[in-house]
DNA sequence: TCTATATTCAACCACATGGTTGAATTAGAG
DNA sequence: CTCTAATTCAACCATGTGGTTGAATATAGA
């Protein structure tokens, strides 16, 4: 397992925290976008998009290609596949009945033969 | 496709993006928490941590449950599983390989006879 | 070279966030 | 009833965030 650092958990999640840059990262699904592209849906100035940009390629979701005066951006999975993958270990919480979940950790404990009901440490 | 309104999506990504909060969610998986229980593990005063379950709470991550003068909190994993769904929408980025993902994105919009995704700049 | 376009930078502002401390609330325990 | 424990509330503070505007930078094009 990668074992992600906090940091970069803490950028990527607050990087999706925000309506304007999620659906940045939706409109670049489609393809890449210079930042005036991906600017101009929104009311706001350009130099506000390009913080968000800004904010999007610090924590890894977006790259940007400078073509000449142009910047172009396009989409960077793998932080969306890190967080995606550190929601995953919560999916039995909200696939499984709970009163199955109980016994399920307990099952998968003694399996690893770890102390789990207190996973402190985890992450962080 | 559950077309979440953006407005709980940015409360629970914006609450993941928290490593103390985080951290609270790893240890309420293993079992219900009180609040003081939850704060233990954290250097700051009872009424910050206290916030920060606030947040949990407000943006469903959990549920609180008063026992007494104590408050009991589970985890609440619904919010979890909607994140979840909306990163699996790019699934496909960090899964195929590049080359691949154009072809996928137009064969996708042809069975819908959806306009495809502008493909400005998408030759090269 | 001159001008227009694409983008960032810097300064600034209002408001949110995460923390503090001390007082208030509520309930269990003697 | 009183004391103490569990928790929140309120006021406050420093810093971060998201936005603005105007100037700066760099490149494309005439």
């Amino acid at each position: 397992m990668v074992e992600l650092e906090t940091e970069r958990l803490d950028a990527i999640f607050h990087a999706l925290g925000d309506p304007t840059r999620r659906q940045m990262l939706r409109d670049l699904s489609g393809g890449e976008r210079t930042v005036s592209q991906l600017a101009e849906p929104y009311e706001m100035s350009l130099a506000a998009a390009s913080k968000h940009i800004k904010a999007l390629e610090s924590a890894g979701l977006i790259r940007r290609e400078v073509r000449g005066r142009t910047h172009v951006c396009h989409l960077e999975p793998g932080p969306l596949a890190n967080a995606h993958e550190w929601l995953s270990f919560y999916e039995a919480f909200w696939t499984l009945r709970l009163d199955r979940l109980e016994d399920l950790l307990r099952d998968e404990d003694a399996a690893k033969s770890n102390p789990p009901p207190k996973p402190e440490g985890d992450d962080r």
